[in-house]
DNA sequence: ATTAGCACTCATTTATTTCGAGTGCTAACA
DNA sequence: TGTTAGCACTCGAAATAAATGAGTGCTAAT
């Protein structure tokens, strides 16, 4: 992804200085303003030359005439990919502790949405790792009483479920753990898409009388492996958008702030970050780059993290375009390689 | 909770029309609107000197000389307390049938925070119920691989919960099965609180070896009891209160809704909630009344319910003083009464 | 006890003015 | 040819003023 050539260095030089100007102030950048860049002694009518060249090309714009500039999406879009270059070969030393191990996953997530929340002042999502195309590590059926059967699924990273199976009869202790027996011979270590229409045919005939309830535990895990019914987002922040007059009129507040409460449009927004390409790196996406209608007047910033065996989850930032782009990038692969770090080398839940 | 005395019938009758006319419109209430409620034909004139003195009674204020009078938290407070009285008798015969049932605890509340929030249009929040006072249906230790147990712990009402524990010495599946069996035999149906420090150890004792696995084992039924750590709240809707100008000012939006992204203070209010009283009654918080300072400006209507073996929950609306309280306590207590039912008579999870 | 009538208040709306930051363009200059 | 000083012009934002009208309190008559 090469600088776009066609613009001069003084040109680069001058629509970096407006985009980090707007970024502090929030004001449209002005000629005068420029002039007192130390490193470009030019005059504002010259300056004000170039400005007009930028806008010819697309990369500012006024907001109206006689008002100064405004980085354009584009304007942006270069600016973010200029530092994206600039951080490659960069040696990101890492501050670490920012989280604090604990044994619940959820916990974790939860305080790693707050404290990016915190470091940044945008509006943060955490995703739980999907535990797709994942293994399952063990199966255990207990009698809970009369009629209930309580099935206890754990998965590879040991993400346990459960679920409670209705069953008409009362098994018998022997049965059971013939059952248990019968599953974790058979399933343990398994993939998820190992499992066959076959492996469970064979399955329930072994099971004899007993195949009704290998369908319902069957049926349980399928239901648990399905994704999107399990991914959980943690978010925090949501009303740090109140700190952006560009996002806080009433209209774009309800509709940002309803996202981050139904949560199906973030959800969507991680599916898609997962799909991507460029995974594992930082992703970023200006304006009516997203992925979420939503959030076309916001820029959102998204890391993909591994939780060893494949269970890969995202956080991100929302925030307004005129974003602080270089800190957010920095603090989310921070955050990103002690999340990656946290469970993988160290493992406890 | 007798209406107070000092009113004349026709004073009530004003204060009530004011009250359900600001209810609908939203508007101070002049004394030209009240002229057109046939039931009282009066002049103006004469309800504005009723008028002067319900304010001088505290029942209404002016937002300003020369504007229409506005119901005053004690207005208000009057209302509700005669709207409680007709109610009280009154046969709610319900229109059941707002919830789906599914096996799931948590998918039904989050549900009827959804139903009500689309019921009401104001903000809704649903806790699960506290396991408090509860008792131990089940407990099953399972050997994950070499250093990890799981612990599947099944409380009454058929709360699954689960922990990891990390074990030095891989257990014999002999010793495991023995160990389950000491833990059910001794625990099953035991309520919490009879969990004494001399059984638990007596229950070391026996465990011989393996003490240190029931000494986690323990620790985990104690963590996993502990209320505060646990009760979960579901929200939805919040971004209705944008629908009400009064509540919709940055400064109010910002400090509600970062309430319910945070939920602290939503704890603290079913707590308060959970504490009082009325039990099983609906419970209403106009302005200054409410537990949490951050809803001085809105009323809070609340409802118990309980999914039976004394496991409660609560249910509540958020929104503006302005709120159409008839509605808001009917549709609460049809969820109440459903959600009473739903798992009370036919239990499934 | 009720009401018609009137003067008065004050938030809200609309119109008008002022102000100034910033521009584009032209003409002069190195 | 690139740079710069200078100037007329634009237009949003803020300040000021005027018009509107809903609603009141009070008085005097019924």
């Amino acid at each position: 992804m090469a600088v776009d050539a066609s613009l001069s260095e003084r040109k680069l030089t001058i629509l970096k200085a407006i985009i980090q100007n707007y970024l502090e102030t929030g004001e449209p950048v002005g000629s005068r303003t420029l002039t007192k860049y130390t490193d470009l002694n030019l005059s504002s009518a010259t300056i004000r030359n170039e400005m007009a060249d930028l806008e010819d090309l697309g990369y500012i714009f006024q907001p109206h005439t006689s008002a100064g500039r405004i980085p354009s999406d584009k304007g942006y879009r270069l600016y973010v990919d200029m530092l994206m270059e600039d951080k490659e070969q960069e040696i990101t030393e890492r501050e670490n502790g920012l989280l604090e191990k604990t044994d619940k996953v959820e916990k974790v997530l939860r305080q790693a949405a707050k404290v990016l929340a915190a470091n940044t002042n945008y509006a943060t999502m955490v995703s739980s790792p999907v535990n797709n195309r994942n293994t399952l590590k063990f199966i255990q059926l207990s009698q809970v009483d009369a009629e209930q059967i309580v099935a206890v699924i754990v998965l590879g990273g040991n993400v346990i479920k459960n679920k409670i199976i209705e069953v008409g009869e009362t098994l018998s202790n022997e049965n059971l753990l013939k059952l248990n027996m019968l599953l974790n011979t058979t399933l343990n270590g398994m993939s998820i898409d190992q499992i066959t229409l076959g492996l469970i045919a064979r399955l329930k005939e072994q099971a004899g009388i007993h195949s009704e309830v290998v369908g319902h535990v069957l049926d349980a895990v399928a239901e648990i492996i399905h994704v999107e019914d399990d991914m959980e987002i943690y978010t925090s922040g949501a009303t740090n958008i109140f700190k952006y007059p560009e996002l806080s009129d009433k209209q774009s507040a309800q509709e940002i702030i309803s996202a981050f409460e139904e949560k199906q449009q973030l959800a969507d927004l991680v599916t898609e970050t997962l799909a991507s390409e460029n995974n594992h790196g930082i992703q970023v996406y200006i304006g009516d780059e997203t992925p979420v209608k939503t959030m076309k007047d916001c820029s959102v910033v998204t890391a993909t993290y591994e939780l060893g065996e494949g269970m890969k989850g995202t956080i991100g930032i929302i925030g307004p375009k005129r974003m602080d782009y270089e800190h957010v990038m920095k603090t989310l692969k921070t955050l990103q390689s002690e999340l990656d770090a946290i469970y993988n080398k160290d493992p406890k839940e």
